[in-house]
DNA sequence: TCTTGACGCTACACAATATGTAGCATTATG
DNA sequence: CATAATGCTACATATTGTGTAGCGTCAAGA
């Protein structure tokens, strides 16, 4: 499963429309944890894998790479961090997390 | 793999912080996509199904499982639809359509 | 009362992906 | 040199998804 460019078609869609590759790249499974873990600022592999419960390697670097490609991360001396364009999405994630927190206590009122 | 409420522990996590059940959840293939589908109104199983090029039925009813154990999706007759919740939901994954629109135009400047 | 068709699935064999552990190659440090 | 940290890769096993067939129920028409 290889990453593809938005304006290129892509898994599961027919239209190659950009919200189709992110929902593709989103949808497969670590993508969300790690854009939201990267919150914490630069990571290198190894702490980025800690924080990701100790996703298994081969896939922490699949997704890293299909990440950069997509330019949403980047790799340099330090480790891994958002782009500018990644820290926009991670922003839009930040706001899941409020919305969840009222999703869960009308789920579970205990 | 089950959907796990809000408040209890998830796969991948030792928290069970609510929006790692969400990410949970929307990071299995296709549940992005049917979330997404669903804005076009209650659609029933075919209809939903063709909107999501033919996923597999399998796979379809396995994720409308979980999406109605966690409220965002309801299923009456007529077909599914959101939920409160879920439509909110689907307002926030709205925004991430013109967000990709923008952010293929950087990718791919043609 | 017999089709016929729509609908919501389930079964199942096969294919693709993820997991988990080990460990290699490179670089820096003592 | 030795040691340790880092960024991975290899690989066997386990989990998940795919694709096709088709079943059971219901409702409308002949």
């Amino acid at each position: 499963m290889t990453a593809k460019n938005p304006g290129v078609q892509v898994r599961g869609s027919t239209t190659g429309r950009p919200v189709m590759v992110l929902f593709d790249v989103l949808g497969q499974r670590w993508t969300l944890r790690i854009l939201w873990e990267l919150r914490h600022g630069r990571l290198n592999f190894r702490d980025l894998r800690g924080r990701c419960d100790d996703i298994s390697p081969t896939v922490l670097n699949a997704r890293l790479k299909t990440l950069r490609e997509l330019k949403l991360v980047d790799h340099r001396e330090g480790g891994y961090a958002y782009t500018d364009q990644g820290a926009e999405l991670s922003r839009k994630l930040a706001t899941f997390d409020q919305w969840a927190e009222r999703w869960a206590k009308t789920l579970n009122p205990s």
